[in-house]
DNA sequence: CGTAAGATACCGATCATTCGGTAATCAAAG
DNA sequence: CTTTGATTACCGAATGATCGGTATCTTACG
């Protein structure tokens, strides 16, 4: 019955991360995430009949599964510490492409994305700090001091991340990532 | 023989700065700039020929010259390294209020604030790495691992800030502050 | 008077959004 | 098997609003 779609909603949402992850919620443009997500403007709407909004919170979605899949889930699992600190380690450099690719919500974080967002974004962050948290625990670490090496871990992902953008320069991003594990479970 | 001026330079610039700080490059229109600086979009224009990106500029310059001030001539004058640090950690307290208010080189490293301005953000972040490096170098910390920690320092301020932005709560932010300076001068 | 600060009114361009139409597909009717 | 009607996918071309930016006039002072 229905007309088949020429690219898949995944792919499509895939070009809308790249532009808003690029850009920023205000600074994309509807011209710009049509011309490169390969559907006119019009097609957009179809697909996303909210609008931006609707588009971004698409994106949103893909990046929470995606963080559950390949992030939360494997440090919530059972296994030592230290891998799974290092496996998370290595798909946040993945995420972040070495840190070349700045953070959705780092970019959101800024204007209209704060304002329409802004208790997402704090979901987000608050549920990698959980589940870092979860495994220090699990190592043995106390509850509060837990809590708050892992807000420091999320502190420094995203602090690294604007300091790679600012000197447009991965090192601050490679060298954070280099040292959490550690850092993390490092003598109290 | 010239008509006086009924706001000062420097109000205007200080009004400027919290519209940026708050809405970033991209979300600060020109009519939200003109409400809030008091002045029409014309007297606006009548200051900063350059439009817009001249009053982002402007209001760059004076927190450069706010930050030579209060933060990088005090880290590079002589003086015990932890009373410099703890008096540091005072002033961008003061300059985040708290944490309550985004970091204006935080919010211009998105679309278009970025274009225009990275390489002054990225040398801002890099004059505040160099003066705590200097500061913990004076403090017997060898060179390499001053510029280390220095760099974690400067990663962690503005992370703490996207969290507290992100959360909408400056908890993370003033912990962050608290730990800094024993953080930065820990033993090896 | 001259000069400059600032406002009114406006510009073309771009913004997000929507409308009308077309092409593709399938179910049911003939 | 063909036709028809409903449904979906999508696009070109607009919409009004707002964008950043200006040309022009008024006001206030020396």
């Amino acid at each position: 019955m229905p007309r088949p779609q020429s690219i898949s909603d995944d792919q499509i949402s895939l070009r809308l991360q790249s532009t808003f992850r690029r850009k920023g919620f205000d600074g994309a443009s509807l011209a710009e995430l049509a011309r490169e997500s390969g559907l006119a403007k019009a097609g957009l709407y179809h697909r996303f009949p909210g609008g931006k909004r609707e588009m971004a919170e698409s994106v949103l979605d893909g990046l929470k599964a995606w963080m559950t899949q390949w992030v939360l889930d494997p440090l919530n699992a059972p296994g030592d510490a230290r891998a799974k600190l290092e496996e998370m380690v290595k798909m946040l450099r993945k995420l972040y492409a070495n840190g070349t690719e700045p953070c959705l919500v780092g970019q959101f974080s800024v204007g209209g994305g704060l304002v329409h967002f802004q208790p997402r974004l704090g979901n987000s962050l608050l549920a990698l700090q959980k589940g870092i948290a979860a495994t220090l625990i699990q190592h043995g670490i106390p509850r509060q001091e837990a809590a708050r090496r892992a807000e420091d871990a999320v502190v420094r992902i995203q602090g690294s991340l604007v300091l790679a953008r600012a000197q447009d320069d991965p090192g601050p991003f490679l060298r954070t990532m280099r040292r959490l594990p550690n850092s993390l479970l490092g003598d109290l």
